[in-house]
DNA sequence: CCCCAGGTCCCGC
DNA sequence: GCGGGACATGGG
């Protein structure tokens, strides 16, 4: 039995579409809940109609940390008016209105999107999955395992890496996770810095481009204005915005970065979403 | 057996 | 800058 329950309050918020949205890699559905670890505490999550239902199995004193990690403060119908007012953008907030964008823990999320390159999400879930299993520490209140710290990847070798089905991204993740562990990189200082040096400081780690270090600034440090380029994304500014006419990757990325505002991060999770969801 | 996956890197023009 | 191939592994 849960130890500890506590609604949050929040309108227009899809937990489902946002925990699956290809964001975080952890989390599963269970019998209509959606079960995860935030920090060391393993949560359950259930969509109520006042908002969401939180649980833990350990006692929980302060739960800021969660309303967080889920960004329920966020004035969602705000940001949706930034967005630009054409087809496109249109069907994308239309066919799923409540999408978040989460706000997560910058290691996991740079460890996981080493992982992510040219895998398919449900692949990248099951290297997660087999990093945890083996490295991770025990989360609080039983279930699964916390993400592992750098200290425990940086600790492991490439071949015990590659168990857990990695590939050629073992030595990158072993590279990053080094780094930080040395204290030569720091994440902390990431936040401090403005979006074009952000960028261009992840950017000097293995396996990391552009891409990548855009989904590490929109997903846990909150550059709103970080626009992952990966292929679906490429696919839908080709198809919705150039008529399918082969633009540039430079001429594509010259748009994004004007056309769709101040919140250009959450446009882009909409529309990646929409492309993947949609028929055809 | 083929093509592709929330890419990045390195190579040769 | 820009195209092309390599890189592990698994799904369809």
């Amino acid at each position: 039995m849960p130890a500890t329950e506590i609604i949050l309050p929040v309108a227009h918020y899809d937990l489902a579409a946002t925990l699956d949205s290809g964001q975080v890699f952890r989390w599963r559905q269970i019998e209509g809940s959606w079960h995860g670890v935030v920090g060391q505490h393993s949560v359950r999550l259930t969509q109520i109609e006042s908002g969401i239902c939180a649980q833990t199995f350990s006692p929980v004193a302060d739960w800021s940390f969660l309303r967080e990690f889920l960004q329920t403060q966020i004035d969602l119908p705000a940001v949706l008016k930034t967005f630009p007012d054409d087809a496109p953008m249109n069907a994308a907030v239309t066919s799923c209105s409540g999408l978040r964008l989460l706000r997560q823990d910058p290691w996991e999320c740079l460890a996981s999107f080493i992982l992510s390159s040219t895998k398919q999400i449900v692949q990248i879930r099951q290297i997660v999955a087999l990093l945890c299993e083996r490295f991770g520490e025990p989360s609080l209140g039983a279930g699964p395992a916390c993400f592992p710290l750098p200290q425990r990847i940086a600790a492991a070798c490439e071949a015990d890496l590659r168990e857990c089905k990695m590939g050629f991204r073992a030595p990158s993740l072993l590279a990053a996770a080094r780094q930080i562990d040395s204290g030569k990189f720091d994440l902390e200082k990431i936040r401090t810095l403005a979006y074009a040096e952000a960028q261009h400081q992840l950017m000097t780690l293995r396996g990391v481009g552009e891409k990548i270090a855009d989904c590490v600034l929109l997903f846990a440090y909150g550059f709103d204005s970080a626009f992952p380029v990966d292929v679906w994304i490429e696919r839908a500014l080709q198809e919705l915005y150039f008529s399918r006419r082969r633009a540039s990757d430079q001429r594509l990325r010259k748009f994004a970065a004007t056309h769709f505002g101040p919140h250009a991060g959450y446009a882009q999770q909409y529309l990646f979403h929409y492309m993947r969801t949609k028929v055809k």
